[in-house]
DNA sequence: CCTGAAAGTGGGAGGCC
DNA sequence: GGCCTCCCACTTTCAGG
């Protein structure tokens, strides 16, 4: 489905989107044409997603950024639906993931400070009911934080 | 620094950067070179880091995300720089935190499947000595995940 | 003086064969 | 994989607040 020349299309790209398509082409021996041809059947195969922009969270004053482990005791599915609701809609929110393990429920949080991230908290407990455990931790150095997935 | 039509056109940015400048500048009420000058500068000035294609994990064979949650007694200059060198040079870890909390090391790690993950798990203990507590989570359902930075 | 608007040009994307 | 067309990024110049 993939051969050589479409993975490395897919890795410079999950690097820089804003490479022009002779410039890829180039990089793996191809002309121009061929190259924007396999990147438009990636992109309707769904394997391209998107293109998006990467923003600074410091330069936009959202430097913290926290774990939220939660545990609870509803498990039926009315309960599900509205948490899932709740959170997916609150923009903190950048991952949201139901985790094996000693906690049910993950969340990576980016706010500004621990300020910002109490208001995050109160606003999380206020509209979810039945949260019988949330534990915070958080970020103090972000050592590697990249979209790029591995791809050898 | 940042005025109202910066922050909507970083919004818009940060969810699709194939948008041409014309349709950028419709958006903010702009004619396309002013447009276009405000996005150069919030590139000067680093607000936008970058411009990447985003990927499906489904698509690519990497469906498990797992998270990992490591403490340790070493906690000296030396072997905290191996440890970081070691898990940056690792391409399954697309995050890497050190945290408050329980555990001293936060990782998000992708990989295939379980077997995956397990050959991922034998590399970082081989490469890294003086683990005293790892564990592992692994992510059931991808409820969220976005790369998209809260602007309001 | 700074910020937005108008006009021109070179180049690359996107469609043909 | 080559050709051709059209549109868009980018520059310069001008106008307004």
């Amino acid at each position: 489905m993939l051969d050589r020349k479409d993975r490395e299309l897919l890795q410079l790209l999950q690097w820089d989107c804003s490479l022009c398509i002779q410039e890829l082409a180039e990089a793996v021996n191809l002309t121009p044409n061929p190259c924007w041809k396999r990147i438009k059947r990636l992109e309707e195969e769904g394997v391209i997603i998107g293109r998006v922009a990467l923003l600074s969270k410091e330069k936009l004053n959202l430097s913290l950024t926290a774990f939220v482990l939660i545990k609870t005791q509803q498990h039926n599915h009315e309960w599900y639906h509205s948490f899932v609701s709740v959170v997916k809609d609150m923009p903190e929110v950048l991952g949201f993931y139901r985790t094996t393990g000693e906690y049910d429920y993950m969340l990576k949080v980016v706010t500004s400070d621990i300020k910002g991230y109490d208001g995050f908290y109160k606003k999380l407990v206020r509209r979810v009911s039945g949260l019988s455990d949330v534990t915070s931790c958080f970020a103090m150095e972000d050592i590697k934080s990249i979209t790029q997935l591995p791809l050898r």
